[in-house]
DNA sequence: CTCCCGTCTGTTAGTGACTACCTGATTGGT
DNA sequence: ACCAATCAGGTAGTCACTAACAGACGGGAG
């Protein structure tokens, strides 16, 4: 939950964002993503098509965004450290799926799951998709914060949050198809056990 | 090893694309990939910026090569079907890794490892190398030829296959960090140990 | 209230990836 | 030797994206 600044000037810089993404995105279902140009969403959203450049460089970051990321490092950062590296990541994908379950998040999970669905549609975006789930990988490792130089265990870290970042990506991928009707939590649960076995998820705390 | 058609049409047109890319390469290690033209490539090349596009459609095609997808999913195909699914794929991920392997590969091992070094370090190349490890999955997933309509197993079955190439692309980024020196195939292994637990890649057979 | 600074927006002119369409040249089989 | 298919090259265009400049507007200082 984002707290809108109060000033007059960011509250429209942040109205003509969604604005913009909300033509482009509708312009991209209607006619493809491919056969929409910039200029199209700009003249859509009534504005100039630099307008368009300077709140989202590229065509594709109208439809990718990293607003999860951040959340979801915070919460691998906030696990006990004692715990297998699966399950301090695993419970983080889970508990932020659970954070779009709620009543209040549904604009939030509908518009995620149009999204989602261009990028799974569209090569361009599927892999810009995939690379930020690659750059998340890493700000996890990050968050997680080993200061050990043991590079065998650096290489296992990653061998382990790139199979749970899988195993999110199946997830979302399943939750799509669905048109969302399934439970993503779940989904995303069901996922990592059947990677990891069935007790990673395994019983909260 | 793919052999040489005995046309001199063919054998012409494998050396001007192998002309091309290798011209290709050097100048993105050289100058980098962003600041390489297409014409920069075909001027290096001697031959028009046309010809360039007709072999490789675009620009990261420079780069990137599915050469191996064909040959895991084969081998996937054709291993036991009682096996635990992460056995069947993790296996044909370390037989293919081992046919990079001998001393008659060295020359694709090369090639590979500084292909592999450009994917990592310019983000669309990284982009597209990850949707193509996606669409790998769906080969693989392809060749386990699970024809039953189970859509909770296609859905395991979804996890564990993103969850092996993940442990693949750890261990791939891991190898050109090293600059090949390491061994392909062990750190495969231990990637998908380190995901599945140390009993998967197992004794042979 | 006014002035000034920083930010937001628009315009123009470019670069570079990529496509469509057409024109010759060369090759492989008849 | 001929014909058809394939391959190389040229031209002109679209589109994503950038750089540089100029005007408009909100927000704070006096």
């Amino acid at each position: 939950m984002p707290e809108e600044p109060s000033t007059l000037r960011a509250r429209r810089r942040v109205q003509t964002q969604r604005t913009i993404q909300a033509h482009a995105t509708r312009l991209f279902r209607e006619r493809g993503y491919d056969a929409t140009t910039m200029n199209d969403v700009a003249e859509a959203a009534g504005v100039s098509p630099m307008t368009v450049y300077r709140h989202f460089p590229t065509k594709e970051d109208l439809v990718l965004s990293d607003q999860y990321g951040e959340l979801i490092a915070e919460r691998v950062a906030a696990s006990p450290a004692g715990q297998p590296l699966v399950r301090r990541i695993g419970g983080a994908l889970v508990a932020a799926a659970a954070a779009l379950a709620g009543d209040d998040a549904a604009a939030d999970r509908r518009f995620l799951l149009v999204r989602l669905q261009l990028m799974i549609a569209t090569p361009a975006l599927r892999a810009r998709h995939l690379d930020n789930q690659y750059a998340l990988q890493q700000a996890i490792l990050g968050a997680l914060e080993d200061g050990d130089a043991d590079p065998d265990a650096a290489f296992e870290a990653q061998a382990a949050a790139s199979a749970c970042l899988a195993a999110l990506h199946t997830a979302m991928v399943r939750w799509a198809e669905d048109d969302g009707r399934t439970d993503l939590p779940g989904l995303v649960g069901k996922a990592l056990a059947a990677v990891f076995g069935d007790d990673v998820a395994g019983p909260a705390r």
